[in-house]
RNA sequence: GGUUCGGUAGCUCAGCUGGUUAGAGCGCACGACUCAUAAUCGUGAGGUCGGGAGUUCAAGUCUCCCCCGAACCA
């Protein structure tokens, strides 16, 4: 932190897989959180910058590709721009949406792999794998199956048994096939691979491990675990043609690798970099990356802030770190992580297959962003899963946006144009009323920044609409309406004041639901350099607007989900299963 | 199987290092108001805090056992 207060923040999200749209689970545990956070911090006026990227490479990317009947390369074109148009859609404010793909991150990854083994770090090994005749290919683990060795299960998977639990070596199978061909002509073929000797680095990354504080219990638990028992040395390449290729210190093809990659878990995380790398480039200052990722040009006054589902934890807080470390060379490591849970759809799990679940798409086909934006911060799966439901899901929208919020910016300004011309009026003294709302703004709005500062989104979300919820309040207190027939000044007070906290409802609104924010405040003529994060500490913030301001007031903001809606989602997307 | 995290009002969840009559939102009942999207504001009902044992002057809050759910195990 500067003197000024103003920080350096990194946010990333983790990239999400090139094969199709992402649900709202995805969203709810990385994506949006994230873009939320990075909103509150510009908004507070920190340098912030938020990269995310979908990570393309592996197998499941090549089937895909194939099934579709085009090239892999075709495929993560299509998709990634499906992606990055499902978030602009969704508002997630993205410095960059990179692809693990690109060139920058092929650079990187291939330099990263040459000075680890220049360090020591990395060495071939030679292992046994399944190879499918048919195909032409080697086979993952698990797209190998067979009859279970231990329980006779017919379709156990090369990885486990689905029948009896088990862990399995897709060698001991018996009867293996090839998953993608289908075909029994397969076979046990020997394979060279790199291997990354995380077992060297393990004290590294556990003292590493013990100095971070800011870190939830549940990631320092997931990261000492795998300490604990022995970090593992680590295959980083593949059998296959989609991926970064591995190469020799002479820039070709290394020896041996010609017909494999890297490991996409070895490439993924690395592409945060060289992301934010393809930022600073399009940016035209190629080197302002180096301030968000080179300790030794600035980056360790950056606050790096990951955020991730649960299942991803142990990757960036042992397996990237261990690249990062092991490479000996000046990179940022991540100082404060964000864990999320997953959203679950009545019970169960989302499920792409079995039409369970909505996804991004299709949930903006039905309704605004900002509806579902709402909905997955207000009920963000911090501390368990969380259970999306339609009842819920239609509660909180019409409750905490059509009513509380929607209704007042509503009723204020509705009135301010019958009663006081459409301006911003002028005339009274504030009194009691003004007193108690003051005071309650200044507990809340401090309470606010402070739960974002903890990262606590749902507590934040709860708390802005606490924020809403006191401005009725406030007006049924100060009752302008009655005043009027009495004392236009007084009414004139009320007016001023509620026309203020419309424009903080609007301005602190930002973060979560920022299409609504702006016609927010836009209808109340606030430009673009005054919305500001408001200091709780200032007591002009009931009379901010200039006084006399015209305002228009807006269109409904919320329209109210009906249960005929509700019935009808719920039958279409596979509710109540 | 191992490990971890959960099981608190009808529903979704808060409850920091143990300490006044266990809280919020939604839903429900009643009342108030009428500027407003039948919105808003107020009041109230409702919980032996999964079960059992223990530690303590005192336990949702600590310990042990059991039941249920979820996740992770590269």
């Amino acid at each position: 932190m500067t003197d000024t207060g103003k920080r350096r923040i990194l946010i990333t999200s983790a990239l999400p897989y090139i094969n199709g749209v992402k649900h709202l689970g995805n969203l709810a545990g990385s994506m949006l959180p994230a873009d939320v956070y990075a909103r509150v911090t510009r908004l507070m006026g920190h340098e912030v910058i938020y990269i995310c990227a979908t990570d393309e490479h592996g197998t499941p990317a090549e089937l895909a590709a194939q099934a579709a009947g085009i090239s892999v390369k075709e495929y993560c074109d299509a998709q990634h721009e499906i992606q990055r148009k499902a978030g602009e859609q969704f508002l997630l404010s993205y410095d960059f949406f990179g692809r693990s793909s690109g060139e920058s991150n092929h650079r990187l990854t291939q330099e990263f792999a040459q000075v680890l083994e220049a360090n020591g770090l990395i060495e071939e090994r030679t292992s046994t794998q399944v190879y499918d005749v048919e195909a032409g290919r080697f086979l993952p683990d698990r797209y190998v199956e067979g009859t279970c060795p231990h329980c006779g299960y017919e379709k156990a998977r090369g990885d486990q048994c689905d029948n009896c639990g088990r862990l399995l070596d897709p060698i001991d199978l018996i009867d293996p096939y090839s998953v993608v061909s289908g075909s029994h002509n397969v076979e046990p073929r020997e394979t060279r691979h790199l291997f990354l000797l995380q077992s060297k680095l393990e004290d590294d990354i556990r003292s590493w491990v013990e100095a971070s504080d800011h870190w939830p219990q549940l990631a320092r638990s997931i990261a000492l675990k795998w300490l604990d028992e022995g970090l593992r040395d680590r295959s980083i390449t593949r059998d296959l043609s989609w991926g970064v290729p591995v190469i020799g210190a002479d820039g070709n093809p290394r020896e041996g690798f010609e017909n494999k990659v890297f490991y996409v878990w070895f490439d993924a995380p690395i592409e945060y970099i060289a992301a934010t790398q393809d930022w600073a480039e399009a940016k035209g200052e190629p080197e302002a990356w180096r301030a968000f990722w080179d300790t030794s040009a600035g980056a360790n006054e950056t606050e790096y802030v990951e955020f991730m589902g649960k299942d991803n934890v142990a990757f960036h807080t042992v397996s990237f770190p261990a690249t990062l470390i092991g490479s000996k060379q000046p990179w940022k490591l991540v100082d404060k992580l964000k864990a999320f849970n997953w959203v679950t759809w009545y019970g169960g799990k989302f499920s792409t297959s079995q039409n369970r679940g909505v996804f991004m798409d299709q949930a903006l086909d039905l309704l605004p962003t900002d509806y579902w934006r709402w909905y997955l911060i207000a009920n963000a799966p911090e501390g368990s899963d969380a259970a999306f439901t339609w009842e819920g899901f239609q509660a909180a929208v019409n409750s905490d946006l059509a009513n509380v919020l929607g209704n007042f910016v509503n009723r204020i300004t509705r009135y301010t144009a019958s009663k006081f011309d459409g301006q911003v009026p002028a005339a009274g003294t504030p009194g009691e009323d003004e007193a108690w709302i003051a005071e309650e703004l200044a507990t809340r709005l401090k309470a606010l920044s402070e739960h974002y500062g903890a990262m606590e989104f749902r507590k934040a979300a709860a708390e802005t609409r606490a924020i809403w919820a006191a401005g009725n309040e406030y007006l049924t207190r100060a009752e302008p309406w009655v005043k009027y027939k009495s004392d236009v000044d007084a009414a004139a007070v009320g007016v001023r004041t509620g026309l203020n906290l419309a424009a903080i409802f609007g301005i602190i609104a930002q973060p979560i639901i920022p299409a609504t924010a702006s016609r927010i405040l836009d209808a109340l003529g606030i430009p673009e350099g005054n919305r500001n994060w408001p200091d709780h500490e200032d007591d002009g913030l009931l009379d901010a607007l200039p006084r006399g301001l015209a305002i228009t007031p807006p269109d409904v903001l919320f329209v109210k989900i009906e249960d005929s809606q509700v019935a009808e989602w719920t039958e279409r997307f596979g509710g109540e299963a």
